[in-house]
DNA sequence: TTGTAAGCGTTATCAC
DNA sequence: GTGATAACGCTTACAA
């Protein structure tokens, strides 16, 4: 490989006026650049990444570093962040380094290293959890980072995020089941270790009591991460006396609804919006959402909005800048809750299934 | 951020030694390094990356650099595949850098710069072309490389390569449609600029001829990639009188299948496998195939066997091993077609479709 | 406008 | 066993 060295002899300058030249710098004669940015090409000359980022340079990488959490039923969902956060790195000319992050190291030790290691300028955190020891972590390290979903102490903590509005995504899907004549509708609630189960949970709540009906803890499934878990649950609801028995089901993702989806007929019921039938609900808006029999009515993420805008706040955040361009015109469904804490609205997708 | 400076201050000793009991060299009094190590972890010590890297060590970072190509439709299996990779990166406790290869800077100068900075040990291409310049290209830069496909001079270019033989898949299903009676197969490709498209076509035609059935031009189906391209292909297809029509139709992936699958109805015929219906099968197994309606029969990739098998590879290569252990003893469905060259079989999924 | 030299944090090569 | 010191490739004061 080439180095600035090669490039200077073979010029007949010094090691600094080449670094000048290549960086764009005003104080070098226009014949002496041209000549040196020739011979750079001719050499296939790249900067050393390694040595300019030693020398105090930026990497020009970001990290995403989402946990890998035990219910791989997440998966899916981080499959399709991932491939379009990459996107929207690259747009922005940056590296995506992927840190998946297991459960094999202490979860400190691996943010430390990411951080110690100076292999990235910034951060992108994922799967945040209630009370989420990276944040603070990350803080102290004076890290830039920016999390996709927020703790519960956000407003303590003062981080820059991103999050989609569960709470409001699911207390529209419970207003819009009362629309359309439900008075029992139950909820399957993932395990409420990650904020946006909690979130989403919370949703319902407030959507039942806008809508004046109370909670029903018969109507209410824990801790659901497979499908196992959701004929736990679900049996026995259904098997509940007709008048108490749920005519709609909201689930907290769409995997979870997809598996009711599955189940019910099993049960002697039949999903849909029709007369006899259980609605529905799912949540994330996955690509097979369309497909299932009948189609997912569910709430879509933003997925790529969520992506341009993290990325957008990140950069401003590396490069010590105020809110990003972006941000201070917000655009419909978005919503600042503090300085660089942005919440977006889920739309609801109504389709056959509720 | 501390360096081995500070450990070396603390430690009352000098940096030589604090590198050599970090890195676990035999010539260090147990005690000088017991005291060391102590020192480093209270310090929260970690080695910064780019110095490393600039002493010639390993990144311990791999690139992942598919082709963005204008169909979006393959998306999401790129989507698909980088998941899965980022999870096996993860298991070999590599970095996974994504960088997304567009069309607005000259190819080869992005894999040069790849290659030029140093930020990675190693690279996997995805999306050969039928003759792909970046072969040649990584070849010459003595980058270590290995591809998820492959272009037509492999043989002689000689090098590393996982590729799922879809030549031998789709004869696979030509075979299968034709023991089930059908006797015209049409076949619906993909722009031959990509080495599959084409592969799976030459499957196609191997298949006829193994069933002893004659290419007819009117059931071949080009350059498809959009619902709009399936359109225009399928009406006159369909179009034709009865003992001209076909009555199985194989799609080049599963995106272009289910542009079939809700096409059929809009042109009066119904898909599955029934005595009058018109039988469509796909490639790639993507997450919906199997809820669509009449679920999609297909060939589904090995992503997870791929992805494995291409950084056992890489790896190896990286560190100047001869073939990895996983290759040793191939398992069923994984051919060696050169040496560190390895094909593997999709696997027929039959659903109800065909 | 250009050059000299220091320094970024490591590892490697010698001495001792 | 341990310590100076050079070297990796680059940027950036500071000089000239």
């Amino acid at each position: 490989m080439a180095t600035i060295f090669d490039i200077a002899k073979k010029a007949g300058v010094s090691i600094t006026t080449v670094s000048r030249a290549l960086n764009g710098y005003s104080d070098v004669n226009e014949n002496t650049r041209q000549m040196i940015v020739q011979i750079a090409e001719d050499l296939n000359y790249y900067p050393n990444a390694a040595a300019r980022s030693l020398q105090g340079k930026k990497t020009n990488t970001i990290a995403f570093a989402p946990l890998l959490n035990d219910h791989q039923e997440a998966e899916p969902f981080f499959k399709e962040f991932t491939g379009v956060l990459a996107l929207a790195s690259f747009r922005h000319d940056l590296s995506l380094l992927v840190t998946l992050v297991g459960k094999n190291r202490n979860l400190e030790e691996i943010y430390r290293e990411l951080a110690g290691t100076g292999r990235v300028d910034g951060i992108i955190l994922a799967d945040i959890k209630p009370q989420d020891e990276r944040i603070p972590l990350l803080q102290s390290l004076k890290m830039p980072f920016v999390a996709f979903g927020r703790s519960l102490d956000y407003e303590r903590l003062n981080y820059p995020f991103v999050d989609v509005d569960g709470k409001a995504g699911v207390a529209k899907v419970v207003a819009y089941l009362h629309e359309t004549g439900h008075r029992r509708i139950a909820y399957l609630a993932e395990p409420f270790t990650l904020a946006y189960a909690r979130d989403r949970y919370d949703g319902y709540r407030q959507g039942l009591e806008t809508a004046g009906l109370t909670e029903d803890p018969h109507l209410l499934g824990q801790n659901l991460q497979n499908e196992e878990s959701v004929a736990t649950v679900l049996r026995p609801m259904m098997e509940l006396p007709e008048d108490k028995r749920p005519t709609a089901i909201i689930a907290g993702n769409d995997y979870l609804a997809l598996h009711v989806l599955e189940m019910l007929p099993k049960f002697g019921f039949s999903p849909g919006k029709g007369e006899n039938q259980v609605a529905v609900t799912g949540f994330d808006d996955l690509p097979f959402a369309s497909f299932l029999q009948p189609a997912l009515t569910t709430l879509r993420q933003p997925i790529t909005s969520t992506c341009t805008v993290l990325l957008d706040l990140l950069v401003a955040l590396i490069k010590n800048q105020d809110e990003p361009a972006s941000l201070l015109t917000p655009g419909p469904g978005t919503t600042l809750v503090g300085p660089k804490q942005v919440l977006l609205q889920p739309e609801l997708i109504v389709r056959a299934s509720a």
